[in-house]
DNA sequence: CGGTTATTTAATAATAGTATTAAATAACCG
DNA sequence: CGGTTATTTAATACTATTATTAAATAACCG
């Protein structure tokens, strides 16, 4: 009865368990609040997950996955350096708009549980690598053409990660700080991302006295 | 015996509560623990401060001031706008270096319990507000002389805010990621901070053709 | 159908944490 | 000193949470 819903329990525990860990973090969040938001008892959860941890790990390698991904995408387009490091912004900004809970969850995990970083960094270890290699070539021929300044494929990603995820790090401070409501949060992140390239473009400027 | 410590318990409590707030954020901590750091007995944390709500709130408000007011000793000195500039962001990057984990406590816990926001918000209002207001006269001086492009207040604090707190913020991933040690953190700290200064001062440029 | 396995539930053990109460001890003051 | 108040402790109620066990129900397959 009520749907024929037997098989994708697991899939709807997921589902309920990614939705409270990022509302509320893997330690504020509850095996017995994700059985009442997937509509199932409290047992059956560990039934298919063991343990609260395991299932945790499940949701978040997910979201790290996405995370990650979302600076990979452009960076092996071929364009012009300015232009594609325009794009890697832009899409990186992008996915966190549509994705604005994803970096609380990962820097409250990775910094209250630093263990959870080992398992993490072998398994996306090699796309770190190529995203970096990728960079890291591009940077070269860039500075080669007179087009940037020298800058570690480090710093600029640092630079990049800080002012996107900031707008929405900093998101439900300012929201009650500043009364900012939502309609002009979105006015603001689109002004935030303009400022943000703006920001990394300017700063790679090839020379510039003082 | 054993050094005289009576009247200064409920300091002593304090001191190791900060302690262990800064390290685990409120949900994390235990009055037990507080206590075993403190070396005394549980209940007497429930004597001084009743609750570990108020014991938090005792603990919270002082951390938030001291990092407001790292916005604030700068901002009212009389000197040349990118000067001054140039100080605030220095003075706040020290203020956190100093203090590397108060950003994430502030951000967890407003994140996670929006509501205490607006208690901190009436308290700190006026000292908001002072900044907010320095600051624009400044800007507005700044842009006549045209030593600067037109820009809010608030979207200049929020830059600096992005870039130096990112740096702390993000410590704990990137240690591990990349496997930055204590020696290299001070180094690519320093590096940082400059970085911040010039990006900030170059985005301010008052005009610049494509 | 009948038996086997998978899924779901109810009951509950085990643990840990906050907070209260009452008793013990120490400090204070006339 | 003796009595009052403040401080500290032990014992414990209460709650919430994770996880296990055993029983009930449903699905599957010959």
């Amino acid at each position: 009865m009520e749907g024929n819903n037997n098989k994708d329990m697991e899939e709807k525990i997921l589902k309920a368990a990614e939705a409270v860990f990022l509302e509320k973090g893997y330690a504020l969040a509850s095996t017995t609040e994700i059985a009442r938001r997937t509509g199932c008892n409290q047992t059956l959860v560990h039934y298919y997950f063991r343990t609260k941890e395991k299932l945790f790990e499940s949701v978040f390698g997910r979201l790290v996955e996405l995370f990650i991904l979302s600076f990979h995408g452009v960076i092996s387009q071929d364009l012009p350096f300015r232009k594609k490091l325009t794009n890697l912004i832009d899409t990186h900004f992008e996915f966190l708009y549509e994705n604005q809970q994803i970096p609380f969850l990962i820097l409250n995990e990775l910094t209250t549980n630093p263990n959870r970083i080992l398992k993490l960094k072998e398994r996306f270890s090699p796309v770190v690598k190529e995203i970096f290699s990728h960079l890291s070539q591009d940077i070269e021929q860039a500075v080669k053409r007179g087009e940037i300044r020298t800058i570690a494929p480090f710093e600029l990603l640092f630079s990049i990660a800080s002012l996107n995820i900031s707008v929405f790090l900093l998101r439900p401070v300012f929201n009650r700080i500043m009364n900012v409501e939502n309609e002009q949060f979105q006015n603001l992140a689109r002004k935030r991302k303009i400022e943000n390239i703006e920001m990394i473009l300017h700063s790679l400027t090839p020379l510039q006295e003082k």
